[in-house]
RNA sequence: AGGCGCGUAGCUCAGUUGGUUAGAGCGCAUCCCUCACACGGAUGAAGUCCGCGGUUCGAGUCCGCGCGCGCCUACCA
């Protein structure tokens, strides 16, 4: 065995320090169980790498020395699920391999606790609402219950934050737990909550930065809205949901004569048209284009103009633009001057309008109020109802007869915008709102994306896409309350209303600050919200504009100049893919406008657990499987197993069958320890060709490892242990029973320490809890090797003092000739002990040479009787060394 | 509709830059308690590598066209 290499650090062991790991025998030998229970020793162990803080970043250390690790925070008002338990066990592979290369590893863990998904948890869970104008109430506190309760109590911001506080602290808990039993290799002394003090200091500097740099502004424009939440919505949190709507035909009058037919799904929103649009080319419209159009019920008159967007072979190839009925009609009116007729409200209801001020214009100003009022009030499905109601009746398009809708209206699929979260379609509301530029910035995102490596490299491509079809800058205001506030303040003119137009920001040094308890600069507290005063921004920030600050909220950026050095940027960024639009873009916007910089080396994309129906896993489809159920089932590595096996970016079948082989490994770990002593010399022809071959394995599973292709590196290492247990060790065991102390008994001892001492490290990232405790019985040192996470990784450098085999093909040969032994016993129903009277072994010279070395072995582990062997020239079989035929015993000895 | 990925034994998956007769585990069948292991082991059966065409001495692998599945992006008249 090596020592480790010069210039490793001692990993997290405190005081103790790196020396020769070769494996030697405590003073005190552990007692080894008989049995594998793994509870008992995962409990065991869990314990000791606490005390021993083997998983302790040392910040003394410098970047190049370091493995840094953006930890995703769980949303911890989630469940738990297995996908969570599939995914972290990836990077704790990672990890744990390169804690054992040597590095100083940075594995922190943080807590996503902010935001809608925490808000609507607590809301449920306690059976309360946040009514921001409410007092607070120190004396205030949760009923647990509440959620049990029928009416819904109303209680203040700041009561709600701290409600929301104590949920989220229960279930960090819970996830702590499940880490710890599924033993992640983290630090525990680095934590962070995205909604703690440092956090919200860290996402306000961000914000505060961005200001400086002019990456952020606030607008009053329509966005996107979701009427239950109420809150607007950023582009990356929108998702599509097929939908059947109904096409309304519709008789609109032409100014001057004539009428025009228009498809549209949203009548409701009739009184808020302002145009009539056709494609230019469009034969048909031609004529029309700088006429007015009459609306029916409304007698709005509104201009009929050529238009890109319109596609003629689409409804009628003529449509009414309204505000707003979709992101098209949006970009429409923004660029034609014309004015803003807003009748869908925030809460999802139309709102009133008075018709003949203002752009509600009418050439019958009382007929439009009178249909309107109809709607005013109602939700838009029912207010569509109502509409499409009076379009059917005679005279509904006023000046012209008949009704303005014409036949049954036909039903269409067509695509909604939905919130990812809501129930409801998404409007766009004119709501004042904050932005990130992104759109301006699309190449130098692309350019950031080329710097990263992605793993599995095609997924670049989602991330490409994403920001190729970016068609609004990032919204990160939200109209909730338990989020980070925006640092910021508005002056209040003398009529009481607010000046957007010139905030007031917070200094840097003040920070985190809440603006509705702290208050502006040269005010004073009464002068809150009073003309002449001053007044808080009341949004807050979305989730993902801080947590698209992890790896500066765990290098303490704009704080600590030192740490962040040493941790930033950071080396892998372990995610699901399905967030690649969110988190991964927002992570490189943020390190790309505060630094340039890309915020980390490699993305580490993990796959999805599907269900054997293989559909997606997850709460909603009720298809989750509880993960400590499992763990306590099947144990720890045998769990990590299963996830082990999935390569990144690859969904994976949920298979309790994965999990049974999983456990197989540990015990077989566990029973194959048991047999094998320490080391000493080796000598014999099949050892050395055991070492052989473990420094294949070696070279490869490192070389796999090093392309975080953890999952090849199991199965090279795994199945060589198979091999190891199956044949090896069944060949040399009754060699090294041997009473004497002869080369052979010595050698073989040896070859099995040298190669179990190796195998246990290889194995360590994958199942590390049976792996330590078998480590412990025979090779933990006073050291670095303590334990076996700590202990350097196998290299064929450990193995240079071992000669190479004189004759290749010693393990095969003699693989091949057990297995027809084997053979011959199973097909006579015989037990292995049986007798071989006669073993016959024709075969080539070459072959023989090979076999040679070896066939003490064979005859004893076969258990052929003394002169039974007859070694022959002859033909093998096409495919085979050796033609072998076996004459069993008359009975057993 | 474009893009990305996938399609190999009943199931879950490997399969390097093309190279003998395509592999593993699970499951299944039959057998075996031998002093590491019955939480185990041995042996065996099982494949039109989605289809069609092409390149090549040779294709699971490369190219083209399809089919099926998943996801990403776009699509509210």
């Amino acid at each position: 065995m090596a020592a480790p290499a010069d210039g490793l650090p001692a990993i997290g062991c405190g005081s103790r320090t790196p020396s020769s790991p070769s494996p030697k025998r405590r003073t005190s030998v552990p007692e080894i169980p008989k049995k594998y229970k793994h509870l008992e020793i995962e409990d065991k162990w869990r314990q000791r790498w606490d005390e021993w803080e083997i998983y302790k970043w040392d910040p003394s250390l410098p970047r190049d020395q370091t493995f840094v690790v953006d930890t995703p925070p769980p949303t911890v008002s989630g469940s738990l699920h297995v996908g969570h338990v599939f995914s972290y066990t990836h990077e704790d592979l990672l990890v744990r391999y390169q804690r054992m290369i040597g590095k100083n590893i940075a594995f922190p863990m943080g807590w996503d606790d902010n935001g809608l998904p925490t808000e609507r948890r607590v809301q449920n869970l306690l059976g309360i609402r946040c009514n921001p104008h409410l007092p607070y109430d120190p004396d205030w506190k949760p009923d647990p219950k509440g959620g049990k309760r029928k009416e819904i109590e109303e209680v203040s911001r700041r009561n709600f934050i701290e409600a929301c506080g104590v949920v989220t602290e229960e279930d960090e808990k819970a996830f702590e737990h499940l880490w710890r039993h599924l033993g992640l290799s983290i630090d525990w002394s680095q934590q962070y909550a995205t909604i703690d003090d440092h956090c919200r200091r860290i996402s306000q500097l961000s914000f505060l930065d961005l200001v400086e740099k002019g990456q952020v502004y606030n607008v009053e424009s329509p966005t996107m809205w979701d009427i239950d939440f109420h809150t607007a919505v950023a582009q990356a949190e929108v998702e599509d949901r097929p939908r059947q709507g109904l096409f309304y035909d519709l008789r609109f009058g032409v100014e001057g004569g004539g009428e025009l037919l228009i498809a549209t799904t949203r009548p409701e929103l009739l009184g808020a048209c302002i145009a009539v649009v056709a494609h230019p080319d469009d034969e048909r419209y031609q004529k029309l284009f700088g006429k007015y159009a009459i609306t029916p019920l409304y007698g709005a008159r509104v201009p009929i103009v050529a238009a890109d967007h319109a596609d003629p072979e689409k409804g009628t190839g003529i449509l009414m633009v309204c505000t707003f009925g979709d992101a098209m009609d949006v970009e429409w009116w923004k660029a034609s001057g014309l004015p803003l007729k807003q009748l869908i409200g925030r809460d999802g209801k139309v709102l009133p309008a008075t018709f003949g001020e203002g752009a509600f214009e009418s050439v019958d100003t009382a007929a439009a109020q009178r249909a309107h009022d109809e709607i005013a009030g109602l939700y838009i499905s029912k207010a569509k109802k109502r509409v499409a109601e009076l379009l059917a009746e005679e005279g509904s398009l006023q000046g012209w007869s008949g009704p303005a809708l014409v036949g049954e209206p036909k039903p269409t699929d067509q695509i909604v915008k939905f919130f990812e979260k809501g129930d409801r379609p998404l409007e766009f509301v004119t709501t004042r709102q904050w932005f990130i530029r992104t759109l301006e910035h699309k190449e130098a995102l692309l350019a950031q994306g080329d710097k990263i490596q992605w793993h599995p490299s095609h997924m670049k491509t989602r991330y490409t896409h994403w920001v190729e079809g970016l068609n609004q800058d990032w919204c990160i205001s939200r109209q909730r309350y338990f989020g980070v506030p925006f640092p910021v303040w508005y002056a209040v003119d003398d009529s009481g209303e607010p000046d957007y137009s010139s905030p007031f920001y917070a200094d840097p040094s003040t920070l985190p600050m809440d603006p509705q308890t702290d208050v502006a600069p040269g005010y004073t507290e009464d002068q809150r919200d009073q003309p002449g005063g001053f007044t808080a921004e009341p949004d807050v920030m979305d989730t993902w504009a801080t947590s698209s600050m992890t790896p500066q909220i765990q290098s303490y950026w704009g704080i600590d100049p030192e740490r962040h050095a040493k941790l930033f940027p950071m080396d892998i960024r372990p995610q699901a893919h399905d967030i690649i639009r969110t988190w991964a873009f927002s992570t490189i916007v943020k390190a790309w406008m505060h630094e340039g910089e890309i915020p980390w080396y490699h993305v580490i994309l993990s796959g999805w657990i599907l269900d054997p129906d293989r559909k997606k896993m997850s709460k909603s489809k009720g298809n989750v499987v509880t993960p400590d159920d499992l763990l306590v089932e099947w144990s720890s590595d045998a769990v990590r197993y299963w996830a082990a096996r999935a390569r990144l970016g690859t969904d994976t079948a949920f298979d309790p069958s994965v999990f049974k082989v999983g456990k197989r490994l540990s015990t077989k770990i566990f029973n194959a320890s048991r047999e094998v002593p320490g080391p000493q010399n080796i000598s014999e022809s099949l050892d050395l060709a055991l070492i052989e071959r473990l420094r294949k394995v070696t070279e490869q599973a490192t070389k796999a490892f090093d392309a975080f292709d953890y999952a090849a590196a199991l199965q090279v290492i795994e199945e060589s242990f198979w091999h190891f247990c199956d044949h090896y060790l069944e060949l040399v065991k009754l060699r090294s029973y041997s009473d004497d102390d002869t080369p052979g008994r010595r050698s073989a001892l040896a070859a099995l320490g040298l190669a179990l001492n190796a195998y246990l490290r290889l194995l360590a990232p994958f199942m590390p809890y049976v792996t330590e405790e078998v480590w412990s019985w025979s090779f933990a040192g006073g050291d670095r090797t303590e334990s076996v996470h700590t202990s350097p990784w196998p290299t064929t450098a450990e193995f240079e003092t071992v000669p190479k085999p004189e004759v290749d093909g010693t393990f095969e040969a003699a693989v091949e000739v057990m297995t027809k032994i084997r053979g011959a016993k199973t097909i006579a129903q015989k037990s292995l002990r049986w007798p071989v009277a006669t073993l016959e072994i024709a075969g080539a010279e070459s072959a023989r040479e090979s076999l040679a070395p070896v066939i003490d072995d064979i005859l004893r582990a076969g258990n052929v009787v003394d002169g039974g062997l007859a070694l022959a020239e002859g033909d093998a079989p096409e495919g085979e060394r050796f033609a072998v035929t076996v004459v069993l015993g008359d009975e057993e000895k």
